[in-house]
This record gives C-alpha cells, structure tokens and sequence, in this order.
DNA sequence: TGTTTATATGAGTATATGTGCATATATGTA
DNA sequence: TACATATATGCACATATACTCATATAAACA
C-alpha cells in the first residue's frame, strides 16, 4: 500500500469506531440523544416524551451509559439523564442537519 | 416541550440518520470505506487488502451502494468503486481519529 | 417496618444482520 | 461460440439486536 495517508486501523480501534456509531443507528437511542441536547431528563420524562416503555429507555440508556454517551446523578428516587460526549453529540447533531436539509 | 433548540425528528429523517450512522457501525464497512479514503479500488482489490471473501465485499459495497456512500466505474470485467459522501467519509474520519487520540 | 414510586435487569421472542457457498451474470478474448 | 475472469446475487445459517413482560432493587416516607 503505497497510498500516504491510509491508516491500517487497528483492531481495537476499528471496535471502538463501529461501537460509537453503532449507538447511534437506533432510531430509539438517537431520539433519546436528541431529547438531552439542551437538558437533562429522568428516565420517566424521557420515557413520557417520546412515548417508550420505562423498560425499553432504561435498557438503551444502560447501552449509552457504557459508552460513556450519557451521564446520570440520583435526585430522590429519580435519576436525570444528561449527554456526555461533545464529539459524538455533535457528529449527531451535523448529520440531523445534514438529513434535514438534504 | 419548552425548550427552543430542540426537533423532533421527523419518521424519514429518523430512518435516513439511523441508515447512515448504521453504513459506519460495521467494522467491514469502516474498513472498506476506509481503504477507499485515497482512490478508487477494485471489488478484488478491496478482497484481497482487506483478505474478506469476494462476496463479502460485494454484498457490503451494494449496502454502501444504496446509501450512495460509493460510486463505482466499470473498465473490463473489473469494476472500480470510490467513496461518494464527503459528509459522511469526514464524520468517519473525524472519529477513526478521536478512536486514535483519546 | 410496610408501602409507594422510580429505575434496573433477566428471560423470552421476533426480527435484523453479516457471512459463506454455490451459482448467475457480464465482459473480454481465442 | 466456447472459455476465462470479475462481479453480483439468492439462499441458508449463526449471531446480534430491540423490545416486552415480569420482577428485582433502591429510595422516600408514613
């Protein structure tokens, strides 16, 4: 391979990659991404708003949590969910647009 | 819902961000689409750097195909295929290097 | 402690996905 | 036309994924 800037992308890395954007080809977690882009929610609101099953919220937002996507703090017996990754927010964020104005 | 900057996705461009983001969740696909960074590759080509079976390839180059992240020419018996997404080749490059740098 | 409310989790299920084999299609050439 | 080479495609299969129900866990409060 002669080209300059071809990386052979690690195996580790190539997991990493695929993983972040695998978090965002759900239809179900890049609404639940968009809801937290200004604030944070409880688990009930988000699951109020975007009319999902306290089940269904609670098993994607434990696959963003591992991602590190999404950060959470107790309050009583709710827990508020809020983003916790410009980088991803953002890639999200340009290819809504990208759709929306396309 | 009171919060000025937030969109509620519409069902198409749900589906159509989703498709997008789930073109770049296959290490396979980050893989080939990687590859074809710098120029344009053979459907052999492609198998033989990146050691995948022939289909393998060709059945994931009609998935990118009909998401038109590539494009392809024929010359012979062969056909070259190049990326065809500016956006989408810089989201994923944008975020092979983060992988790498963090 | 017992009850209520909020969230997390395990199991089951239906569907989606990625790959390989075998074969079809298409182009080039003798 | 017959044959070789390159690519595409249908089918089968194993695995991954997303959702739902039922239930477990945890905190607040009477």
């Amino acid at each position: 391979m002669d080209d300059s800037n071809y990386i052979d992308l690690d195996e580790e890395t190539l997991f990493l990659v695929s993983q972040t954007f695998k978090a965002l080809s759900d239809p179900t977690r890049i609404r639940i991404l968009n809801l937290l882009f200004n604030r944070e929610f409880s688990v009930n609101e988000i699951s109020e708003h975007l009319h999902l099953r306290q089940s269904t919220v609670s098993h994607q937002l434990r696959f963003l949590k591992n991602l590190r996507l999404v950060k959470f703090r107790r309050e009583g017996t709710s827990i508020y969910y809020s983003h916790d990754d410009e980088h991803v927010l953002n890639v999200l964020n340009e290819t809504i647009q990208h759709a929306l104005h396309h």
